[in-house]
DNA sequence: TTTGAGCGT
């Protein structure tokens, strides 16, 4: 499974919405706004999680930049304290780094 | 408006 990081989203964009988008290029598993844990502030991201590399490459290539509600898309693989040394995971390739 | 949660060691 593959986490994708959706950044710059308008506060008007829903789960369905990226849900539906992130669909045209491969299979989504699951889609999570994200807010803010205390406060509940939307804080304007939301992740993506596709079930192979493949679907998340093609999502990738395909919706980073892309224009949603008004504004420029940040899409790349998600990173979190937990996933060390940047997007792609040991012994993977980078879909950001192998479109570059 | 840009990387999710926990809180211990």
């Amino acid at each position: 499974m593959i986490s994708i990081f959706v950044g710059n989203l308008s506060y008007q964009t829903t789960e369905h919405e990226l849900s539906s988008l992130f669909g045209r290029y491969g299979r989504v598993s699951s889609v999570r706004m994200m807010s803010d844990r205390s406060t509940g502030t939307p804080r304007g991201f939301a992740f993506v999680s596709m079930p192979s590399f493949e679907d998340a490459e093609e999502a990738i290539i395909h919706l980073n930049g892309a224009s949603l509600g008004g504004r420029s898309l940040t899409v790349n693989e998600a990173r979190s304290k937990d996933s060390v040394g940047g997007p792609a995971m040991p012994g993977r390739r980078s879909a950001l780094l192998d479109s570059l």
